[in-house]
DNA sequence: CGATTATGTCAGCACTGTTGACATAAATCG
DNA sequence: CGATTTATGTCAACAGTGCTGACATAATCG
């Protein structure tokens, strides 16, 4: 549309970068920081979400299928913890999940109270068709950008983290 | 909570990268990728929210926020694209900060059916204060990391984002 | 003038997150 | 054992955000 009025004013985003003093952030590198992450968060959840509306699912279905797929057997407690949300919330697609048999519940051995969670075969097909586009997608970026360039992206990522996740990301073991 | 148990389970995800197969590297690679986006981005939109749920604001607020102070002028439409949002979605929020005096609109001069928009002192008060926590997040991040790794996160920032926005990013004054 | 464009608005629906209140079963502690 | 805490679930209400569909106005354009 009018794209080309307003990249006029935007011309300093795309202005070449020669960093000189990594310690002098200058107001429109942090500007431009927060973009990056905008629009690529963005458009790495777009699809998925549009996959997700066929069923009838948000983006919510889409993050307990992953992490339940990722670590199958978490408790529901865990599952919130790493979603940050109240159990209220969590509930109200994870029962969805589990009545659609995306997921599967089994009582915990140890503490039979806990319900552990699993995903169902056509759970890890949906997960595997969501996950797949934005492996895809970071398989493409990574080859791209290449090695050194990665480990920038996981050093920057981590810390824009809060300190707390970072710690479990990067020590899983730590009590 | 659980998380020494949970973390018994994620075994994989921050175990030394000498194991041998290199399929299942990468997939752990790209695993951990889409979890460092989705972590990140959770704690970096979080704070923020906290002081829009105090203004009954959400985070539709802090974009339009955003935008219309990055590009003060900018048309209703060129921030449709930016956003990637229906007119409907924006016209409740954007609406809602005009009645509030958060933002003005101006009628064009060259085109007077658009409207132009800016922030008022208030809005670039509150943008101030919603962005700036943002910013030093990135800035925190950023000097941790070094250089090398901020342009590297720039790459594969770039990478993940659709390649409509990349060019847009890149160069902003092609048509 | 007729068509298109920029913008706005009303209505309804769906997903997601919140708080508050209440409930059950199992583990834990004294 | 009995009291308490923990893990989980559920009902209800409310708010923010995105979507579709329909309709409206004013200005621009050919």
């Amino acid at each position: 549309m009018l794209w080309v009025k307003l990249s006029r004013k935007c011309a300093t985003m795309a202005e070449p970068k020669t960093i000189v003093n990594p310690l002098f952030l200058r107001e429109d590198d942090l500007r431009q920081a927060i973009e990056l992450l905008f629009f690529a968060y963005r458009d790495f959840t777009a699809r998925g979400d549009a996959i997700l509306a066929r069923q009838h699912f948000g983006r919510a279905h889409h993050r307990i299928l992953y992490f339940v797929g990722r670590y199958p057997g978490i408790p529901v407690g865990d599952l919130l913890d790493i979603l940050n949300i109240t159990k209220q919330s969590l509930s109200r697609v994870l029962s969805q999940l589990v009545r659609e048999e995306y997921v599967l519940q089994k009582p915990g051995t140890r503490d039979r109270r806990q319900r552990l969670l699993y995903l169902t075969d056509k759970g890890k097909t949906l997960e595997r068709e969501l996950t797949s586009e934005q492996r895809m997608r970071f398989a493409a970026a990574y080859k791209d950008a290449g090695a050194v360039a990665v480990e920038g992206f996981r050093k920057v990522m981590l810390g824009i983290m809060d300190a707390k996740a970072r710690k479990r990301f990067l020590s899983p073991f730590e009590t």
